[in-house]
DNA sequence: TCTGGGGTCCTAGGACCC
DNA sequence: TCTGGGGTCCTAGGACCC
């Protein structure tokens, strides 16, 4: 048996915990340069507010409907998910977080009182962070996700399924007339795998509820979909096609980009951009041992600017010795963006992926063959040294603490016209000594 | 005026090989 | 006029997830 335990928008649910005034009121977190909402309580979904929707659409409804927006404070959330992940944790012999906000567990042969412990386990998340959960159980990854579904539904819309099912619904409990009854109740579009092209087309054939994707010819869905599409309906019918991985592989690629918040025209500011994103990336490269055979960037305009030139260029550079240095990548990809930016442009996004990751320590010397003499004696061991002291004052001191020219620059000049918009971001009160929270008494 | 930032996997089609 | 067949690898693009 399998739970999916995932938290009730994460995001306001994590900023409520430090703002109970937020409570009960429609509440959104904004995307960087607080461009869309990514996240929603509630009261804003009743609001009809939609995931990913602009800022610009729904800001008339801090006035007519007293909606609050709050600029994204991932620092804080990637912390809360941490203490929610530990405890949670604790119930099963296996876990695999599956994203900021949600975890897989394998209760290997457990099939009695579950839905107690996904109580307990909901109960003491709430009591010991701040933060609501939903919990599903399934006999598959997708059924769990199915009863999650479930789960958070009938907590939020009454009426929607039987109010036993709400907050902790496990679907082996369930008779099969009432499978049946769930199955048949929920769109096919929230089973986890089937997006919204999918389930359009899905439709089209009369497939619109999950009933009518379990009785389905896999085969045939097969053929005219995926191997992925006739996976899903094999786990919905309760045949295991997916495990919990408790350690999944490092990334395969690591990317940063962003919005800015302007436009830009200059090809110095991009390249400082884009220098400060290849730091980055090194950062997490090397957060995670590896190193990079190849750099891409791209760099973009505004599809919504229609009255604007469009220009979305990008490239790749393989470098001739994979690496995680800073200067090495910084190198590679202002190199890149050079060669990329046109005069006349307006660009409003840029980002950096290393692609062809691989474990650092296992390169293959051979690629060396080419690579420049001057340094091919050259002890590595200098480089470690010198991008580990520099990850250990950044993380001491702050981002930015130390960074190569290129990228220093921007922050040099107070920020630039490209720096994002963050209004209304909260406090980092878990993360930062001199943010903490006061209590008045 | 103003529209996110990460990732994964699969497939189709072309290049190339024998 | 008639022009094989089977394989691998790579890449771009699409669909999905949160």
């Amino acid at each position: 048996m399998f739970a999916l335990v995932d938290v009730n928008n994460m995001y306001v649910s994590c900023e409520r915990v430090f703002r109970p005034s937020l409570l009960g009121r429609p509440v959104v977190v904004l995307s960087n340069n607080d461009g869309c909402a990514i996240a929603r309580s509630n009261e804003a979904k009743d609001l009809g507010i939609k995931m990913a929707q602009p800022w610009f659409q729904i800001r008339h409804l801090r006035r007519e409907a007293g909606l609050m927006a709050l600029s994204a404070n991932f620092e804080l959330y990637g912390d809360m998910s941490s203490r929610m992940m530990a405890l949670v944790g604790e119930y099963a012999p296996r876990q695999e977080i599956y994203s900021i906000d949600e975890c897989f567990l394998d209760f290997d042969g457990v099939r009695d009182h579950l839905a107690g412990i996904g109580r307990d386990m909901r109960a003491k998340v709430l009591q010991w962070t701040g933060l609501p959960t939903s919990v599903g159980f399934g006999p598959t990854k997708t059924l769990a996700k199915l009863a999650n579904h479930v789960a958070k539904t009938a907590d939020r819309k009454p009426g929607s399924y039987p109010a036993q099912w709400a907050q902790v619904c496990n679907l082996a409990e369930l008779s099969a007339l009432d499978l049946e009854l769930l199955m048949r109740a929920t769109e096919v579009g929230n089973v986890w795998g089937v997006g919204r092209k999918t389930s359009a087309r899905l439709n089209e054939q009369g497939i619109r509820s999950v009933l009518d994707l379990v009785n389905a010819d896999a085969n045939t869905l097969r053929g005219q979909f995926s191997v992925v599409l006739e996976k899903t309906v094999l786990e919905l019918r309760g045949t295991c096609c997916m495990g919990v991985d408790e350690a999944p592989a490092a990334n395969q690629q690591i990317m940063c980009s962003r919005s800015f918040g302007a436009p830009v025209t200059e090809l110095s500011v991009l390249v400082e951009l884009v220098s400060q994103f290849a730091s980055r990336v090194a950062e997490k490269a090397r957060q995670q041992r590896s190193v990079a055979g190849a750099v891409h960037v791209f760099v973009s305009t505004s599809p919504f600017r229609q009255q604007d030139r469009q220009h979305s260029p990008s490239g790749t550079l393989p470098l001739s010795r994979p690496t995680a240095d800073t200067r090495g990548l910084v190198a590679a990809a202002v190199r890149l963006v050079q060669g990329l930016v046109r005069p006349g442009f307006n660009y409003v996004k840029a980002g950096v992926m290393l692609v062809d990751l691989q474990p650092e320590g296992q390169v293959q010397q051979e690629l060396d063959l080419f690579a420049g003499m001057e340094d091919a004696g050259a002890p590595t061991r200098g480089r470690d040294q010198l991008m580990g002291a520099l990850d250990t004052l950044n993380q001491r001191f702050g981002k930015g603490a130390v960074s190569v020219a290129s990228a220093a620059r921007l922050e040099a000049r107070g920020g630039s016209v490209a720096a994002a918009r963050q209004a209304w971001r909260s406090a980092r009160y878990t993360t930062r000594l001199d943010e903490i929270p006061t209590v008045h008494a």
